[in-house]
DNA sequence: TTCGAAGTTTACGTTTGCGTAAAGGTAAGC
DNA sequence: GCTTACCTTTACGCAAACGTAAACTTCGAA
């Protein structure tokens, strides 16, 4: 039997406000270790309810961008870079740091890009090949 | 001073039939020793003349092949099963297993494809958005 | 023929990203 | 108040993808 998290504190309110470990664990199909290990790497601070973590709407938000930049190839440690610049707002120095990472990472997806975009017609070539030549026999 | 591969087989030709480890090293701004190590999990296999390692033309494409893959993520092993029956021709297993690999591909790559617009995008109205306030100041 | 740059094998070391117990704490529902 | 599902920390384990050092060998150029 599924245990209720708790209760709602906006009773019919449209948006969840909290989150267990294992609620995102479950919608990103992903485990409660990664998780934590993405606290114990920085990239992500839920708050407590006494010993228990607590994820905000903001923290889901964090560890959405957490798995985008995993399924693009980058380091935890890079994925933390991003974000912690992405917090900063107006200070100079930092700015400049984060439009000069932007662009090393803009040029090393467009080069992504051209390869998936490759791959993916190789595959529709290699796929059609492969069909036409499995009906002939 | 640089040293001189081998003599050029055929001293006009326009594309280079043979290249040392080094020279595909340069070429692809990794180093020797991964190279050697694409061999010991069996992804290339130069042919050697003496106890030197030969790679042909061929062999650069596989190399190119290899890259690609890890640029976009897969794991040497991954590379390994697609470059492997993508040289199979017309056996029926084979052809079905591919076919099927390249579908579980396909999604994977058009996620992929998904994240990498929406960072482009992201980083666009980022960057627009540090430049304005940095010229505000 | 001697030198040096580049090549070779062998093998242990390192980092990253979790997996996987072990050993227990917490709270909702009966 | 007891059960039970779910949570916690601590810590060792492990595979992948090379780095790096050691100790040669090879070969083209001088």
């Amino acid at each position: 039997m599924l245990r209720v998290i708790t209760k709602e504190l906006t009773p019919m309110s449209d948006e969840k406000t909290e989150y267990t470990i294992s609620d995102l664990a479950k919608e990103f199909e992903i485990t409660s270790r990664s998780i934590r290990h993405y606290e114990d790497e920085k990239l992500i601070t839920p708050t407590r309810r006494g010993v228990h973590r607590i994820y905000s709407a903001r923290d889901r938000v964090r560890l959405q961008l957490i798995l985008r930049g995993k399924r693009l190839g980058f380091s935890l440690a890079e994925i933390k870079e991003i974000i912690d610049l992405y917090g900063v707002e107006g200070e100079q120095r930092q700015t400049e740091r984060l439009l000069e990472l932007i662009n090393v990472r803009r040029e090393s997806l467009k080069q992504q890009l051209k390869d998936i975009k490759y791959l993916l017609n190789e595959f529709d070539v290699l796929e059609e090949k492969l069909t036409s030549e499995h009906q002939a026999k």
